[in-house]
DNA sequence: TTGTATGCGTTATCAT
DNA sequence: ATGATAACGCATACAA
């Protein structure tokens, strides 16, 4: 590997004058320059990205940590993110969240060290006050996709939950549902809560009973298995609300192999709006959850922190229903 | 940040003491070791990876490049990856390889300027005599996922395309079928033409007629639009073989707009064995592509390059049919 | 316009 | 056992 001394060497002039036409700071003769990318060029030389981070104590570089890569969700997550990114003129570097606070942390850390000029954490674990003390003492911006955190909301990039799973309960009662079940994440999952949380109340509104919730993992299996405890409950129910779309795929298979036809006999509603879902048999209907327009924005907002723009603030993004077949009238 | 001047100054040793305590390289008395551990703590000093990288040529860190990040197949590739590097003791940095050779070149420069030990990269882009002569240059491993290099084949992690297919048309000939259609991937894509010519050359073998194949992108809508156009061709056929399963579920779902069922009418394969079609109706049959064992080896492997160790030359890997209920008997 | 010298935070080779 | 000091490859303030 050529260095920059050898690029001195071969062109006749000190260190200085190759960073300059290098970076293109300060005046440079253009003879010079011009002896300069010669030997540039005859070298093959490529300046040290390492050695120059070290020296400005900034890389041209966007870290992303991501707590896991299940699902069309992740996937639409990176490629925008690492799309946007490069049309910035920058790079992304995606590291494994793993599956712990400790571990996430652990991501974000040594991202910093690597000295990315900003981090976007779509986080599982990390709690809040946590989250409060990075968003401190981090020297560089942390941009938070999934949660919000008090105080920094111009840093987080978050999705209404709560009034995503509204309608969906809005749209099963005027379809005439009046009896509800629920296939939700995990217990530990805020979101998971949320979306809960904003069914159940909308059910209450309408003076109906609540509905028993069975938690899964977001993968379908857990979906087929939890709608299988389900049906042996017995309880009486006319429509599923899954917390995913993968969860409503397994679900609407243990419907069909019960002898349940949906949405006929029962009506499952899903989450996510997974590409999929338009040509399962039957095509889901299901809540849009807007995961290419939040991840844009995450790396916008982070530009513009690592630019030292005016920060923006960010509005809640929120869902769309979009109806399929899934889910028809009682 | 505290820095090792810091903890130098507190510690009342120089920077080579601290050094050696950090590293455990040469002998410390145990008493100043123990000053040393304490003013880190103090000062919660973190050696700067960047610093260490420059001076000693290296990472503890594997890079991973991968060109896309559609479907299951990637997030099993990641996951699995980035578990194995980090039992491993090391980092793994991810970073997208666009859609063109230039920009998979461009990440694997990136990651080497970064001092990664090792990089692994999932390639469709980049020809072999470029990929012969990356091998060659790079001052570090590169280890190949899902192409043969000829002569660093102890390098390459890949999936015998064509016996899978042989395969896939064996098990549709056993069930009776004889007129098929393809669908299959981008006619740039090695690999899908080497699945496309397996199952061609079985059909050879058996007397049969070769089947017309429609080019589809991986992703379901594709396969959608692919059968559609097939059905529209007016074509005899009780069979496709699709090059993956997302598209064999949209393949599926447009026969089902057709008014054919699947298997009664018509049967599908698909590849890949997405998690996900366990659970659709009907549930696909498919190959199995070991996916994880594949991410597994190639880090493995990458592992044992970067300790100098002997090379251990890796077999193709191979695809397991899985049967379900998209195929039926003629 | 160009060169010198210093710093970035480590490791590593000498001495001592 | 420990301490100077030179690398590592670059940027940059200051001189010239």
């Amino acid at each position: 590997m050529a260095t920059i001394k050898d690029v001195c060497k071969l062109a006749g002039v000190s260190k200085a004058t190759v960073s300059r036409v290098l970076n293109s700071t300060g005046q440079v003769k253009k003879s010079t320059a011009d002896a300069v990318y010669q030997a540039i060029s005859a070298l093959d030389y490529k300046p040290s990205s390492l050695a120059r981070a070290l020296a400005t104590n900034s890389t041209n570089t966007i870290g992303l940590v991501v707590s896991a890569f299940e699902g069309a969700y992740f996937s639409s997550l990176l490629r925008k993110a690492s799309q946007t990114t490069l049309q910035a003129g920058k790079q992304l570097l995606i590291m494994d969240g793993g599956h712990s606070s400790a571990s996430e942390q652990l991501a974000i850390e040594s991202l910093v060290e690597r000295k990315v000029d900003a981090v976007i954490l779509y986080t599982r674990q990390i709690p809040e006050a946590v989250l409060k003390q990075l968003m401190n003492d981090l020297s560089i911006p942390l941009i938070i996709i999934n949660q919000q955190v008090e105080g920094f909301e111009e840093r987080c990039i978050s999705f209404n939950q709560y009034e995503a799973a509204q309608q969906a309960a809005e749209y099963l009662l005027s379809k005439g549902h009046k009896e509800f079940a629920c296939i939700t994440g995990p217990e530990s999952s805020i979101n998971s809560h949320l979306r809960l949380q904003g069914f159940q109340d909308t059910l209450i509104k309408y003076n109906l009973q609540t509905c028993t919730a069975y938690h899964g993992d977001y993968f379908t299996q857990s979906g087929y298995h939890a709608c299988n405890e389900l049906l042996a409950s017995k309880q009486s129910f006319t429509a599923i609300f899954a917390a995913n779309d993968n969860m409503a795929m397994g679900a609407i298979r243990a419907l069909h192999d019960a002898g349940l036809q949906v949405p006929q006999d029962i009506s499952v509603l899903g989450f996510d709006n997974d590409p999929a879902g338009e040509f399962t048999i039957p095509s889901l209907t299901t809540i849009m959850l807007p995961v290419e327009e939040m991840a844009y924005t995450a790396v916008k907002q982070a530009l513009q922190l690592i630019d030292k723009q005016e920060i923006s603030t960010i509005a809640l993004f929120s869902g769309n229903l979009i109806v399929r077949e899934s889910v028809d009238h009682l």
